[in-house]
DNA sequence: TTAAGTGCAAAGAGTTTGCAAATAA
DNA sequence: TTATTTGCAAACTCTTTGCACTTAA
């Protein structure tokens, strides 16, 4: 594996961006450098994925996003108004004990979104 | 809002199937009626969200599947085997407290999978 | 000079949209 | 009649694949 310009463009984006999906990262390198291939894009995410490099995660109905490894919490997600709040991951420790106890199964709670209605909506302010 | 014969064989569809994507719940609908359009599933699944008829979890990374409103349980995917299992929302109900207190969010905990290695795949056994 | 990496075009899943024909109040 | 519903084709988003060209070891 090479660190190639282009990975490291890609690299740089996903954190300095934070939640991401390929498309911003695909935008943000090309302000850079216009000829990096949204192909190269995918590639380079799933590659820097396997390397623990970086993380996806499945926020609503769209395409993916994309953070840093470092930058894990638990992603709070309306289904009324899309808006996405994160919380520390420690908040699941208790699940993640009882799933991996009864279940055998070892939780990664940075992985996905919970999905619900946030504090606005329930209010009645959207 | 008519209940016409298509909207039936895609409720029933639903309930008969369980987890099912848009596509599976065509095919099987095709089996009584092969006329019936895979955009007529589409609206029709959306409309019976909305009446509260059906819902709608994001498993994995491909379609979401389809399920009979009252068929509600948290869903364990792993990313390894892409093993889905099913468990007791209720499993739930501490976080949920803990998120409508803290955050004002109120879980909606069938919506989303929770993702994670199973036991299996823990084991070494895949 | 060989293997890895890239860009480009095309294809593929999954989904939505526009519109005209069919259906039922 | 008139609004609703449907089927069909086309478009659209997101992602992957095949292949030739480029690049660095």
């Amino acid at each position: 594996m090479r660190m190639t310009p282009q990975r490291q463009l890609v690299l740089d984006a996903v954190v300095a961006l934070d939640h991401s999906t390929p498309e911003q990262v695909c935008k943000h390198v090309q302000q850079t450098t216009p000829t990096v291939n949204i192909t190269t894009i995918y590639r380079t995410l799933d590659l820097l994925e396997q390397l623990g490099l970086v993380r996806h995660a499945h926020i609503g109905h769209g395409a993916p996003t994309y953070s840093a490894r470092d930058h894990e919490h638990v992603h709070l997600v309306c289904h009324r108004c899309d808006s996405v709040e994160e919380v520390p991951c420690g908040l699941l420790d208790e699940l993640s004990g009882t799933l991996s106890a009864r279940y055998g199964f070892k939780l990664d709670a940075s992985h996905v979104a919970l999905s619900g209605t946030c504090r606005n909506c329930l209010n009645g302010e959207n």
